[in-house]
DNA sequence: ATAAAATGTTACACTTACTGTAACAATTAT
DNA sequence: ATAATTGTTACAGTAAGTGTAACATTTTAT
């Protein structure tokens, strides 16, 4: 699952979690309803529980409720919560060749680079609230 | 190869032919250099040579050189040479879900904002010339 | 207490994608 | 002609992703 695509699905649990609100709902019912596997769906969830988005209740009575009111969630720790690999990372394969000073130097330099573009990926997610988001596809 | 493995695997090639211009330098030398297949580098390099960053010669005294000099290389387009696939990607799996018309507005919504995104990220690219790069890894 | 239903995790077969290498066709200077 | 190059294709082997099911744990209702 991609990184995208774990956002999204995210995103459509919470959302659905926020319309039904404050009642807890089941995996199985939110997956019908965003079309995704229910053990899947376990799997995200059970991050964002982690990192207290939802709350989670086992038992008979049990399911999934949102911790914060829609305009206290930011999509940025939605995605870091979903998803520890960042966008742009550096596979870092043996370094074998004749020009191996140049190479570590390299590296390093798209490391700070490509840190410095997840920073700014997470500022501009950081501003849109999962209640922005809601009213968008509202409308 | 991910997107970041190949574009510095681009950047280091293109590194070594900033260093030895004007000659020509097969891929099998620049390969033996950087520490990667020559095949897998000549699949990289005609990238290179389709966006005219580079010229190729074919023959016995053939072999590869820039075509521009380092500092009007800069970054946005040695990595649109070499990755058609954007950064942030939606991959649209079907819809099958209860809530079909949210799921399509969603969609929508994160393919704008993947797309606002990689324009981020292409025009902090576009401020890197091969030139700096060069100098800052010599240092 | 017992049973039912929920989460959280693991397992597994299947598919898909990736990797590294080699090989071949086309091209070009000697 | 020959040798050496680029550009592309192929292919076996490996790694990773996918979807589903199954199981352990927890918790409520009876």
């Amino acid at each position: 699952m991609s990184a995208s695509t774990k956002l999204s699905t995210a995103v459509k649990a919470l959302s659905y979690l926020a319309a039904s609100a404050p009642d807890p709902k089941t995996s199985t019912e939110i997956a019908e309803q965003i079309g995704v596997n229910a053990s899947k769906l376990r799997k995200i969830l059970s991050y964002l529980v982690k990192s207290k988005i939802v709350i989670s209740t086992q038992g008979i009575t049990g399911g999934f409720t949102l911790n914060k009111s829609p305009d206290q969630i930011h999509l940025q720790e939605i995605y870091c919560s979903v998803e520890e690999r960042k966008a742009f990372h550096m596979d870092f394969t043996g370094i074998n060749g004749k020009s191996v000073s140049q190479t570590k130097k390299l590296n390093n330099f798209f490391l700070q680079l490509f840190a410095d573009i997840q920073v700014d990926i997470e500022d501009r997610m950081r501003l849109i609230t999962l209640k922005s988001v809601i009213e968008q596809i509202k409308s």
